[in-house]
DNA sequence: GGAAATTACATTGTGCACAAGATAATGGCA
DNA sequence: TGCCATTATCTTGTGCACAATGTAATTTCC
């Protein structure tokens, strides 16, 4: 049974907002990754980005900005700092010269592989279970995708 | 049973970062209350910071920031662009020369009259349940607070 | 083949988000 | 009283995040 509180009725509190726990989340494990990835020199999102590169060969700007749901004018700044720090390089494709294809370098393959750890120290610093978070990523993607 | 995925051995793709579905919720969210808030000419945190503020009369920023877990360089200018859109005023409180006390003006409390309104219509734009929210809300405290 | 629509990037401007460092008021405490 | 640590705020600098606008290459359609 649905009881309505004063929240459905009236002017909201923060208590009520879902959307603020949920952006408080988020920054709050981004704040978690801060000092790790601090250590390799990366944001949050430029390790994002690093993980996509990981996962291919070479790939076109708009491809990485679908995977991460991210505009272009957030990746091209982000991706000449990544280029200007010697960890990715941009080309433009022989076969469209509009695409730009980004790949990672040699130092870039390096900062890749020591992912695995970063991945292992913020979920110790999480503390959350397997269980929990699938349960999590379940509703969060409902959200996404919806 | 847990059977380890190459994930726990390698390094991660995006799809095992449950970090990114978070990260790419929040934005998904803010994204939705963009329009909507837009009618009122507001940005999201400035919709958070007045919600807070509609629960009070007079508040420290600092209490704000505490509230909403955000640093005071973020809030400062936030506080300067509301007063300069005539939401909010902001003075030096009698007792403690160091705390500035922030209150909605009769404009703010006019706008945050309407967050009733842009409650119900974000929630039906997420789609989301009430028992969804709860069992996400949940999640996301663990997140949080740990 | 050539105009028009589309596509992939780039740029500019506004507004967070936070680290680091500075300023000014307050509250002990010798 | 004067000194010092604390507290609340402010400022500066870097890096997202995204709307709006511009540019150039490509594709489509006639």
């Amino acid at each position: 049974m649905y009881i309505p509180t004063m929240a459905t009725l009236a002017t909201p509190v923060l208590d009520d907002l879902i959307c603020f726990d949920l952006y408080a989340a988020s920054r709050r494990v981004t704040a978690a990754y801060r000092p790790i990835l601090g250590e390799l020199g990366l944001t949050y999102p430029q390790y994002l980005v690093l993980v996509v590169l990981g996962a291919h060969d070479e790939i076109p700007i708009k491809d990485v900005g679908r995977e991460l749901r991210l505009d272009h004018a957030t990746l091209s700044p982000l991706l000449r700092r990544l280029e200007r720090d010697g960890l990715v390089t941009r080309h433009r494709s022989p076969d469209d010269e509009r695409a730009v294809l980004v790949s990672l370098t040699e130092a870039g393959r390096s900062v890749h592989e020591r992912f695995g750890d970063v991945h292992c120290r913020i979920a110790d610093a999480l503390g959350i279970t397997q269980e929990q978070a699938t349960q999590l990523r379940g509703l969060l993607r409902a959200l996404t995708v919806s």
